[in-house]
DNA sequence: TTGAAAGCGCTAACAA
DNA sequence: TTGTTAGCGCTTTCAA
């Protein structure tokens, strides 16, 4: 490549790296043309060996149902990562062993790393590996690392808030069937039971296919695990039963009526996880106090 | 770390990389335990550069609905390369722009890639970066290279077929809202169409909102989208009208009753997958016939 | 404005 | 059985 363009294999290096100040506007010219004509890339791992970093930033997903919710996670923080010129990868923790985060950090060294904290490697360990950002999903591991908390259990205590200033005392709860989904809908309900207690609702709890059983208790509002499980149960509520689910998917979006849901986390609060993260690589003092992603009720006509 | 063992860097070099024939058994006790108390972890992109190859494989995922499919087939895959001691991660192609495959090729040079047909980068780019392995999802882009299709088209026709020869002759077809979805319903349409047009059976398309202008048609038979519409719809159902679902979602199998659904791909299947990309990268011979991941219909209780 | 050269941490061929 | 050493492709300092 060097070669090719008659120049050294520092100039190359100055003119690909965009270090203007120090190559005349011809040589740059020659150089940028070699490299087009030779289709070269550089050698990422090469550079990475040198610099003592790469530019992947891995974001290590916990084991959440695949739905809405992740989608929206993953296109807000990815997509802005990518723009911010990272090379984001996820990396699955449930897909792999108990010790799989860490392995796939010494084995690409990533610069960023967004990860749950029940699944994180020793942050000694992420930083003697070139690991300059960290942020955690769920509490911070120590003082001083941001972290961003989904909070699961405000989810039950928002839909029964919502639910009671709307004059209902008595609802029922859907919760969820299937083990990967129960440790959720466990943390969800222990925030709807509170909320009950505090605001003097009766709350019934149900698994999602006992709702006939759970009707018996002539509820007026249901409030249902996830939105797949409310728009099962709406068509066979009583006329004027209010029904709240919870992710606001694209099916509660456009159902009809538009089911009243709840949104886990916006767009803008992923992006400001990217933006934390670049911040920290960069070296730049971040505000590290934990940032709670509060679910908020998305209003429909089913409240 | 050669030091604190008291041999020489090629010594650890070759006790870490299981080359026993080398050692005795004294330095290489030695050189573990010392390994262990500096907590040593070679690094992996000095390891890459010199040998040519990384250990990571970069699945990348088309914008496919996030949902049960999608579980499944990474949880398959990822999960096998994962045992066959690669680095599996996860690119998103619609999270980041039109080329972003190829950048996170060219700066993670990984050893193997399973890519969508329409995302993969060029194959003598991918080549000159070290991509020993490269597998399709969709057609084969050339000759000789591995490809898995999930056949979407399939679904369509499996659908009418399992209804047709149960006796029906009117189906109403639940087609999904929201732009994202739109590509594969009709993908999954067409094959439905044929079928039908095929076995004498009368198709009606309505979008899963128009469920009651649909049932006005009488259809015996309704095939859905996707469980969650299906689930939706169960219960606004006239008595007896048959109801098959797709995607063979958790919801599906716990639903009272038992919902029929169709599942686009096997674990078998997935992990397929990933023995082939394997035995690409070790140089074996693979069977390049272009392997089809055909839909098959999971009996419930609602057919 | 440009070239020469050191060195990032590792592996493998060769020497001892 | 073990040590010495060249070199993977790049960036960056120093010298020209």
């Amino acid at each position: 490549m060097a070669a090719a363009a008659g120049v050294s294999r520092a100039t190359v290096s100055y003119v690909l790296n965009g270090v203007d100040a120090r190559v005349s506007e011809g040589t740059r010219e020659r150089v940028l043309e070699a490299a087009r004509t030779l289709g070269y890339t550089p050698n990422a791992m090469a550079s990475a060996l040198r610099a003592g970093r790469t530019s992947v930033v891995i974001f290590a997903l916990p084991n959440w149902p695949l739905g809405p919710v992740v989608a929206e996670l993953l296109s807000g923080s990815v997509g802005e990562l990518d723009r911010l010129g990272y090379t984001p990868l996820v990396h699955f923790v449930h897909a792999s062993g108990p010790d799989g985060l860490q392995r796939a950090c010494d084995r690409v060294r990533p610069v960023g790393l967004i990860a749950p904290t029940s699944a994180l490697p020793p942050l000694e360990l992420l930083r003697a590996n070139g690991t300059r950002g960290i942020v955690t999903l769920g509490p911070p591991p120590e003082e001083g690392v941001p972290s961003f908390t989904l909070e699961q259990d405000r989810v039950g205590t928002v839909a029964i808030e919502h639910l009671a200033e709307r004059g209902h005392t008595h609802v029922l709860a859907l919760t969820p069937l299937g083990s990967q989904l129960q440790p959720l809908g466990e943390l969800r309900l222990v925030g709807a039971r509170a909320a009950a207690a505090r605001l003097g609702v009766t709350l019934t709890e149900v698994p999602a296919n006992g709702l006939a059983r759970g009707l018996a208790r002539k509820p007026t509002a249901v409030y249902a695990f996830n939105d797949e499980i409310a728009l099962g149960a709406r068509d066979s509520l009583p006329p004027g039963v209010a029904l709240i689910g919870t992710d606001d998917s694209p099916a509660s979006r456009l159902a009809h009526p538009r089911l009243t849901t709840i949104q886990l986390g916006t767009s803008e609060g992923h992006r400001e996880m990217a933006r934390t993260l670049h911040a920290l690589i960069e070296g730049r003092d971040v505000d590290a106090t934990p940032v709670l992603l509060t679910p908020r009720v998305i209003q429909g006509e089913t409240t």
